[in-house]
DNA sequence: AATGAATGAGGCTTCATTCAT
DNA sequence: GATGAATGAAGCCTCATTCAT
């Protein structure tokens, strides 16, 4: 076999690994994890449940890489957004603006990652708790930044972090869950005065933010 | 089959129907929804499967009552000790620590109401959504309270409910799922200040709020 | 449920259970440990997968079971029978024959004891050495006896053992895998003269032996 | 292609063929028929499945080539030993020690000859039938030599050449099933005296013949 | 009321074999 | 000749639910 026909087969293979990632992205959302079956993947990815099987080893690594790298595409993006600015708490708004909206676009990822993982059993535990915990650090490194800064008073940074999270994460969640689910961004500048408000932002300043 | 003998059936009919609530709570609190097999609530109700059945039509309907059940505890627990307060901030205040002690102090509860009713299928989308409902109402109704009595500004009380709860929420879970958990009663102090603080409650009177 | 109808339960499922071993009995043998299906016995014993399962916690323990089972009958058929004389080389003629009949009369309980549990797995290796080592120490046993009465003279008995069994297995075992099987009992005469003279019994007291 | 490269291809792929074989005698040996997976032997022949199933249509034929050559190189090697010898006894001793001596030198083909060839599925009935019939076959025509030329008086040879190969089988295989193996060619005095002794051999020829 | 045996659909995974490149 | 991706049948096992007693 040369090596440019190698390289197709290859190529294929790749791009048939992509659709079983796509399908089992799309199964694991509306079914969660224990409700999909790898049958329903690979109806779905149009290929057989062998060829899952040559791609996966296993219905939970094929979760787990899915859990993985759709967390680290959100991580990355909501770190390049934020990165274009340099006022601390021009960041954090740019930062919890980027997550609310982009849920609010890929309501299946959002599903995936906040709802499904949940109840998937232990060996997604860990995964989950990295998951909120890289969030969460996000969140502190920028109000250490600002502590450091002077713009706010010295404060537990981890608890408020994780407390933004859980208020981010509810709200989205509960537009998630809702069977009537409002447009997500309408809560945005409630949620974002409120949050900043609490670590004791200046009205004006937030007064100051760019509306959403 | 006299008056009394059948007081004496129906009495341990319902014990009987305690005990499998009890084991079912402890089975789903410690498996989740899915890996909770009836068979092994049956064991530890010192039942048979054929008892369980008998008592609750499905493994579905079991969950659910005892996801109200519990629910209903905690909110009217939470209301009466918050009606003893007559300052709405100090309710919110009263109202808050008692979820978060409550919580800490059964930390199987809390992990059957947050945790394993999540992806244990869609017919519990709405039960957990009447849930999360009724405990933002209740924040929601004192907040109302707060902006009419002129202590707080006019605000979107229900996004600001939702956050605080996901707040609340947040730290909750992440406490239950951590691998070392730190006392949740520890991280009181911060949230109270960042909640109260967001929602423009004066620094004074935050600090007159009795410690916890 | 009264005392009775209770036993009639009870009874029920004893015979179900049995039913379940001899379909298994019946599918080992034909098809080996790794070929018979579970599905295929769950068939025969008229009962369904889930009815196996109910009584054997797997298939690998259903196996074990009837292993067990079957070759304690025939070593304590063949105990029985050999009490019954009193000269050590009587017994031992005894024993030879009971096996080598017993086998000749029920050419699928050789199968399974004989052949099936060879490449069933390494959980099975052990068993099987039990086995083989029950019937060695058999034999074993009786060539002591026979050297401490001076009837043969000393030798390794343990070995000498081994090599009887062996015999009589490569003959039983021939027999079973021949297309075109002789009657089994025709090669004792043969076989019993072989090996008695081997470890030194006098020609005299050989034919003096009982026709078979 | 010119002569040349063709000649060097086909050399390679009798190589090919080679390393195939030597994967698969390693691999069955390991794993039993059943057990072995022909994605295993493609690992360790450094080949792929397909490279297997281009020289091999099936698995079944790899494993009968295997049994054949196996079988082959030790009924040969038997016979080249035994025909150094001119005395008949002297010549089924050498036989028996080769067996014994090479089956102990090279436990992983007696697992494969002898134990792995068993429950592989009615395939392979008819080669290991043909297997033990060899190796009978090889005693028998020593024997029944030995009875022309009146060293033994006459008896049913081909009964007796299953014996000893039944002897021979199972003290090979109780040692390769063996935990705690012992050394094998200890226990060879014993068993020759023993088998030699039911022929009805001397006393005095058997202490005659050469120690091992 | 209660028991526990029985059912059977459905789940995950393995693996011999095929085939386009 | 060789590769490795793909197929799909078949296997073992789990478990919610039913039902005769």
């Amino acid at each position: 076999m040369g090596e440019v026909s190698r390289g197709v087969t290859q190529e294929r293979s790749r791009r048939r690994r992509e659709r079983i990632l796509d399908a089992a992205f799309h199964v694991f959302s509306g079914l969660g994890y224990r409700g999909a079956a790898v049958d329903e993947i690979a109806r779905q990815a149009e290929t057989s449940k062998g060829g899952v099987y040559f791609h996966f080893p296993t219905k939970e690594s094929l979760f787990l890489e899915l859990l993985r790298t759709t967390a680290d595409r959100l991580v990355a993006k909501v770190e390049r957004e934020a990165a274009r600015e340099s006022d601390p708490i021009a960041r954090a708004d740019v930062a919890l603006w980027t997550v609310l909206s982009t849920f609010a676009g890929h309501r299946t990822m959002a599903r995936l990652l906040l709802v499904d993982a949940i109840g998937a059993g232990p060996v997604f535990q860990a995964e989950l708790e990295r998951l909120h915990e890289r969030f969460a650090g996000l969140i502190a490194a920028h109000l250490e930044r600002a502590v450091e800064d002077g713009i706010i008073a010295p404060l537990d940074t981890a608890t408020v972090a994780e407390a933004w999270f859980g208020a981010l994460h509810e709200i989205v969640v509960r537009w998630l869950m809702a069977s009537r689910p409002d447009v997500l961004e309408r809560t945005y500048p409630t949620l974002r005065a409120v949050l900043l408000r609490g670590v004791g932002i200046d009205e004006s300043r937030i007064a100051a933010l760019p509306e959403r």
